[in-house]
RNA sequence: GGGCCGUUAGCUCAGCGGUAGAGCUGCGGACUUUUAAUCCGCGAGUCGGGGGUUCGAAUCCCUCACGGCCCA
């Protein structure tokens, strides 16, 4: 290797950023300092500090977090400490530090991890900060971050490292702890109302439950396919017949179908049983539950989404389906109770439809084309055609209708709810009646689930059921415009060179 | 599945047929109350991958990959 490569590669490297901190980690160990070190007992967080100063001015305190800002003055240096509650700065000063620890002070990347001690202060310019008087390195940061001024927007690179995202944008941290917050009250709500919390297989023989198609798995010991649930209510149904009487389940559910801003192959539900309700009820509850959520998380049950103000605070609208059906698309639902008469209505409408045009995917388009848009405030859409609706219970003087409701807020489907079916013999009726459907070419038909049958023979009291999407609600609630902003990690193709 | 758009330095972006650029980040220096600190100096690249057209391709064409938005 000749002179001159030696001092390109020399040059190269010095210009590799990751090379540049790889040097100062090998300095960081030259002298004695380990890179990556122990627990840090810290007395506050940041935000718990400048919303305390009064108290706290002059105090003693110890604080950990991320580095993120440095403005070094010569022999003053003022640093941004980073932690899940916010930010505080760093005043370090050569005279506080010593020259050893000051100038080391001085090397250390944005990104790194450190613990600080120091004194409550504010600056001349008002800023509360913590005048450092001892600091140690708790993890040294080999990749740089991306500048805090222009932050992380490449969308594609802030699903694939969420991790980045989160250190470097604050609406990710925000709906991430709004999230939280979300599901946190929901538990505290349905355990003041007497629910139990439990969990249900997520790998299932039989799936149902919902219209939808399942991911299939394998079992190798028992040597058998098995199914992803694809929804939550068949088995908690089953614990209700078992008397359990109040139970939810907050669980992830997968469904085999497209991504886009709304959907992801894999998302939560919030399901809950209620022994000896109805779905008015369950209208009740969503609205409590919902609005209860909305102040967890912003204060009060008024929200901006996209651009539009919703008012989350019970009672919502109640519409009647048939009715909405009947002035938004000029529609009466009997007409759509046969095949003969779906297909009309389709025609007549000049309806699109991705399916055959079975009763229940009539009324779906309809639903999706005429209704639903118009459904801005919180709404709820109620008494779901039968043919649509394969496990809710039946009106005695309608039967072509079911006591079954969705929740619409913002053009978009929140909550799903019915009254349960509970008659095993109708449930079975159902059931073919879907395996029909199946044979015709619908493959989202649910299938026939025989042990589900035989619990209800045992005797299901009347129940009410609510489905609530968790990452709808969070949209919803933190103001995302697409389901990927509040999961955390949501489904992406692999990434591949080339 | 279809249409449109995108992929260039660590980050954010410009360049759209003639020697790869800017700001921030980074590195060196000055600076003891800054907060996008400031000032001086210096660096930073598989222009997403592959193929083609051309004297010459980041730029035009084909193809593949990944992503975004809309539609189904």
């Amino acid at each position: 290797m000749s002179r001159e490569e030696v001092s390109q590669d020399e040059v190269q490297e010095v210009q590799d950023l990751i090379a540049v901190r790889r040097r100062k980690l090998d300095r960081w160990r030259e002298r004695g300092i380990d890179p990556f070190g122990q627990r840090y007992e810290r007395t506050h967080t940041a935000a718990e500090i400048v919303d305390g100063f009064e108290r706290l001015e002059g105090t003693e305190v110890r604080v950990a977090g991320r580095l993120m800002g440095m403005r070094s003055h010569g022999k003053a240096a003022f640093a941004d400490l980073q932690d899940r509650s916010g930010r505080i700065q760093l005043y370090a000063r050569f005279d506080d530090l010593g020259a050893e620890s000051y100038e080391a002070f001085g090397e250390l990347d944005l990104g790194d991890i450190v613990g600080v001690r120091g004194r409550v202060m504010r600056t001349r310019k008002g800023e509360i900060s913590v005048q450092v008087t001892q600091w140690t390195l708790l993890a040294k940061s080999l990749r740089p971050l991306p500048t805090r001024w222009y932050g992380l927007k490449d969308v594609e690179l802030r699903y694939r490292r969420r991790y980045v995202d989160l250190i470097v944008n604050e609406d990710s941290r925000r709906r991430a702890l709004a999230r939280s917050r979300i599901v946190a009250t929901i538990r505290r709500c349905l355990d003041e109302r007497g629910f139990i919390e439990v969990e249900t297989p997520v790998l299932q023989a039989v799936y149902g439950g919902a219209a939808a198609r399942p991911f299939i798995t394998h079992h190798n010991a028992l040597d058998m396919d098995l199914y992803l649930r694809i929804a939550l209510e068949l088995h908690l149904k089953r614990l209700i017949v078992g008397g359990l009487e109040r139970v939810y389940e907050i669980g992830r559910v997968f469904r085999n179908e497209g991504i886009s801003t709304r959907h992801n192959p894999e998302f939560t539900m919030l399901e809950l049983y209620q022994a000896y309700a109805d779905y008015t009820d369950m209208m009740a509850l969503t609205e409590e539950l919902v609005a209860e959520a909305a102040r967890a998380v912003t204060g009060g049950t008024r929200v901006s989404y996209q651009g539009r103000m919703l008012d989350l605070a019970p009672p919502w609208r109640r519409l009647r389906l048939p009715d909405a059906l009947r002035e938004a698309a000029g529609v009466d639902y009997e007409e759509v109770a046969d095949e003969d008469g779906a297909r009309r209505v389709a025609a007549r409408l000049n309806l699109e439809m991705d399916k055959p045009p079975t009763p229940a995917a009539v009324f779906d388009a309809l639903i999706d084309k005429y209704i639903q848009p118009e459904l801005v405030q919180p709404t709820f859409l109620y008494d779901y055609p039968v043919a649509m609706s394969p496990l809710a219970k039946k009106m005695p003087d309608q039967p072509l209708l079911t006591y079954r409701f969705e929740a619409i807020v913002a053009g978009s489907e929140l909550a799903n709810a019915f009254s349960e079916l509970n008659d095993p013999d109708d449930q079975r009726e159902r059931f073919q009646q879907q395996l029909e459907e199946r044979r015709r070419g619908d493959d989202e038909a649910h299938p026939l689930d025989e042990d589900f049958l035989m619990a209800l023979e045992y005797g299901m009291p009347p129940t009410g059921g609510l489905g609530i999407g968790i990452d709808r609600l969070t949209m919803l609630l933190t103001d995302a415009p697409s389901i990927r902003d509040v999961i955390l990690f949501p489904l992406l193709r692999p990434r591949q060179d080339g």
